[in-house]
DNA sequence: TTTTGTGAACTAGTTCACAGCT
DNA sequence: AGCTGTGAACTAGTTCACAAAA
């Protein structure tokens, strides 16, 4: 076979796996979890499919790519494609998360029991009140200044930041976190953000969610015919 | 010209209108309101493309798509095509947002400002515990009994509902959701949720986007050769 | 037989490039 | 001259369908 790389390690060109794919294997990654709490030990691309509506093909494609996981006749050991899957997304280590904005969101996120699953940790909020620093979400996590964001980054190995300060701030913040050597940054402020091409930027954009919801709202009105 | 349909009003086929293009049409808004803000009154697809990193060709096809909003040798005029876009995105009323679950997540998106802009009015929050019920938000949303939610969705004239609750509840409070008659859902509990074909449903989830950025980081440490 | 891995076919989305309007 | 609106070309992403493996 010639697949872009065999079981081992994939460590190779990979050049650049769409965001879709990605966001995919993290899905899979789930549907695997759940699968394993229910006792299931091996599942085909079929029934990983049906269940989770997905498509088969693409499945198998996606996994594919990364080597060859699956066994044929049998489908994919539960156990084993998750460890793969984990590797793979890099989960394979505890990731340290920061987030920058103590506000009504930032503490929000703070304690999002998502987050801590699957190896992420909330290791500190920012912000730049001195009313808020020193002070610590309800969960635990320490409100830093946002001044010593180097620092700390440095201190507690913090490799993503999540920007949760209003839209007016968040491209000095970014600029700040970009500069305290973070690399991967997932954006909840409204606009867009500058960053350097060597720093991956994800963004959630409220206000594009809702208006999109609302434009589906409006043509439901207009088909009334 | 055969435009799928010419200025007027543009209540016809509109099959499908890809969901990249109305998060587009969302973005285009955003920016035309940065604009007017510094008083440019015309500005061309050109323009436009460079200074929000778009493409100026997306740009004209997206916005021809729903009309000839604009003029040749000119550009678009600001005011006249947000009103435009404004009116294609059903952002030309008020539209009333529920948000279900009041814990961290609710509670700071009731609150979050970027929803109050552009006609979204978040007007209520529902949830389980008594204790809460009764209660307002800091930004002075009622909690409601989430037993209550039909009755007060209609009372309200609630159209979108945003799913703040924990993962276990989600399915299920969706389902009451649709019951209730709304027909535009919000979603940021992690997993699949199942709707009817008539409702819209926009996921953000926020252990996906981790775990993407999560992959960069992890190729990247694979790429120092 | 079952199911993977994958070329080939297809579908969706983006960008180019230019005719035609102002 | 300048810029829109749009067919045509291109690129990306998905699904099909089947040969090969277990």
């Amino acid at each position: 076979m010639k697949t872009p790389n065999k079981a081992g390690k994939p460590r190779q060109a990979l050049d650049q796996v769409s965001e879709l794919t990605t966001n995919r294997l993290s899905v899979y990654l789930r549907c695997l979890n759940a699968l394993e709490d229910a006792g299931v030990l091996t599942v085909s691309s079929q029934s990983l499919a049906e269940q989770f509506h997905l498509n088969a093909a693409q499945i198998r494609k996606d996994l594919a790519y990364f080597g060859e996981f699956g066994v044929r006749g049998v489908g994919y050991y539960v156990g084993d494609l998750k460890r793969h899957l984990r590797q793979i997304l890099g989960l394979d280590r505890k990731l340290r998360v920061a987030i920058m904005g103590a506000g009504n969101l930032g503490l929000a996120l703070a304690d999002y029991p998502g987050f801590r699953q699957e190896g992420f940790e909330i290791a500190a909020l920012f912000d730049n009140l001195s009313a808020k620093v020193g002070q610590r979400s309800r969960g635990g996590v320490p409100i830093h200044d946002i001044h010593d964001l180097k620092k700390i980054a440095r201190r507690d190995g913090i490799s993503i930041a999540v920007i949760a300060v209003p839209a007016p701030s968040a491209q000095h913040v970014v600029a700040l976190v970009v500069a305290s050597g973070i690399r991967a940054v997932l954006n909840f402020s409204p606009g867009t953000l500058e960053v350097p091409d060597d720093v991956k930027l994800k963004s959630v954009d409220l206000t594009v969610s809702l208006e999109s919801l609302s434009f589906f709202l409006a043509q439901c009105e207009g088909d009334e015919k």
